[in-house]
DNA sequence: CGGGATCCATACGGATACTG
DNA sequence: CAGTATCCGTATGGATCCCG
């Protein structure tokens, strides 16, 4: 009977989107990464600037997770005062095609929702 | 100087990225939205069932949200007892493939988890 | 500049009980 | 079955100050 086994793979994906959501949870992390993915190579105060109403400290905090996850690396440039560079890891790379969705599905949210207000 | 449109289009990303996120805030509405997805018409209790964890007052919640933001539908069967559909609009099924994007994603992430923990 | 430490409000979210 | 209401702990996250 076919119906179990797709039942079964549907149980399975399921399970993947809520592992994939327990890397990306938080409010912000995918916008930090996209913030990255879009110039690859990306400063604190940067990130801090593109991704609007984040503060310094849950920025910190986000990034230092997405680094324990493997998803981006921090590197300590030797400059006067510090600058620190954050840049996706190859894995984190392999979240480009999920932001790029993201965006695009953004921008087509955003004309509905400025739209047909009233609607 | 092309950079410097570069970096207005990467702001409209980001924000578009964000404005992605804004609906599908919270810890559940990814999964949700999966379980709906991948069997095409779900019910309550089933929903609550594939998403693991998920407590029935924050569905309930999650769920009105998703009405509001016109990506699912509800529908109240005549039943005994009542039985409540839950369906993807149009709109809602626009992200299938962000949903299948991370299915996949997260595949893959489990495997790098489990696989290589002590690495 | 890139954070960490502390303080504090409130939003999130679980457990339980209740209802039509 | 499909929720709602209440209670309550915890996590989220802002503001501010501090440090190398």
């Amino acid at each position: 009977m076919i119906g179990t086994n797709a039942v079964a793979e549907h149980k399975r994906e399921i399970m993947a989107v809520h592992d994939a959501m327990d890397v990306l949870n938080g409010k912000w992390k995918i916008s930090i990464l996209s913030s990255i993915c879009y110039y690859n190579k990306r400063r604190f105060s940067d990130i801090l600037n593109d991704v609007k109403g984040i503060s310094n400290r849950m920025l910190s905090k986000e990034l230092k997770e997405l680094e324990i996850n493997k998803l981006v690396t921090r590197t300590v440039l030797d400059t006067q005062p510090v600058t620190v560079q954050y840049e996706l890891t190859k894995y984190g790379l392999s979240l480009k095609t999920i932001i790029n969705n993201l965006a695009d599905w953004g921008i087509e949210h955003r004309k509905i929702i400025t739209g047909k207000q009233g609607e």
